[in-house]
DNA sequence: ACCTGAACACCGTTCAAGT
DNA sequence: ACCTGAACACCGTTCAAGT
């Protein structure tokens, strides 16, 4: 077997497989590389061949945002608390979703626009609704929460859509050093929190916190 | 006086009147149609005299971000509770921010890249540090709250990005079509849900539960 | 100091044409 | 059914040149 490069490894031509490698490229490079024609070289044709497949390049974003619907696990409906089964399907969501940041902004948009995604709020949504939230308010902060979820990943400190590595790292240093440069007296609490700012100390925590602090907000909004 | 189209009332070039074009054409045509090209045109000059003030692009929307963040009239520090103050803080800073829904996404990024910014991040922090919030705690929660104030804007039900009002209202009459029209055996509470998540019934209920839902979640994490 | 003209390397997309 | 070639109307940006 001859050496390939990733490249000419990539299957025949079909939506499916377009939809992944432009996935691929979003990971490697963020959004912004993922190019009808970037895509179109990945497959080693023409850009205008995609048009066969997709009808333009928001359903290519689209397909992105299904694809990571679909790679969510909802629990099973247990007996646990409603706020219990609140969290552990809003942590599935971020699970799904914590693996390609770059990408996870487009969900927020695309949520009721694919199977996937329809699958996803409808069973927060009837959480909230055993939750007695009406069928308004269980539409506003279901959507919502979904939402912050994906906040909570393109917010988190340290990730500047930066990919590789070292790239990444020098960033967060400059991002500290320039915090920490700031006038105490001006910006006391900033600057003393610079570096937290600059980049996330532990992840799990942070979004573990996270999720607590969108769960309990949900019962603080609960009727009755 | 003669009359004069909006692009003939631009004032003299500078980095200000830049920003402000700019603004402009995006809460009037949204962030999309914000180049550099059209810019330039609205102030009658070639896209590349825009270079003498500013940058880059990105310089341009840093810019942008700057102006909500300067938009933000902070409360003075009272003696009420520290969760009533981070309320009426977001408030604020929510109330800056939903005139312009289209450049909301520009501040999650640039919090701290602007004096106006690391004010207003400065004060949130220094209300989480009175709570017992840890440094870290503090920054990781306070950026997270700020930028849940634009996904509440950003995400709010019916803000498809869509501008001048018929065409949005033709949208979002297609949205609840398209939602009603789904199976309510596969997706029940989506379907009972259908206008609500199409469109916001009442804005400042959605918003005052938005803001609740955030301080409840803030008191539901604090330590201790 | 401030702006222009021409050019470069990109985009998404259409449309007629090939196989 | 599936892909190509040529073209169009856009982008951001650089660089030398003008005043």
């Amino acid at each position: 077997m001859a050496k390939r490069n990733e490249a000419s490894v990539r299957e025949k031509l079909s939506r499916e497989s377009i939809v992944s490698a432009a996935l691929e490229l979003a990971d490697r490079e963020g959004l912004g590389a993922v190019t009808i024609r970037r895509v179109a070289q990945d497959h080693h044709v023409t850009p205008m061949a995609l048009y066969w497949h997709i009808k333009d390049k928001d359903e290519l974003l689209d397909g992105i945002a299904e694809r990571l619907f679909s790679d969510v696990v909802l629990p099973d409906t247990s007996k646990s608390d409603w706020h219990v089964q609140l969290r552990e399907s809003l942590d599935t969501f971020l699970t799904a979703v914590r693996p390609h940041p770059a990408v996870a902004e487009l969900t927020m948009t695309r949520m009721l626009a694919s199977d996937a995604g329809l699958t996803v709020a409808d069973h927060v949504l009837g959480l909230l609704r055993s939750a007695r939230f009406s069928e308004e308010q269980a539409a506003e902060v279901g959507s919502y929460l979904l939402c912050s979820i994906i906040t909570l990943v393109t917010s988190e400190p340290g990730r500047g859509h930066l990919l590789d590595k070292e790239t990444r790292e020098e960033a967060i240093r400059g991002k500290k050093a320039t915090l920490r440069a700031l006038s105490p007296s001006r910006y006391p609490y900033v600057s003393a929190s610079a570096d937290a700012l600059a980049s996330c100390a532990d992840e799990d925590s942070y979004y573990a916190r996270g999720l607590d602090l969108l769960v309990h907000g949900t019962r603080g909004v609960q009727p009755k």
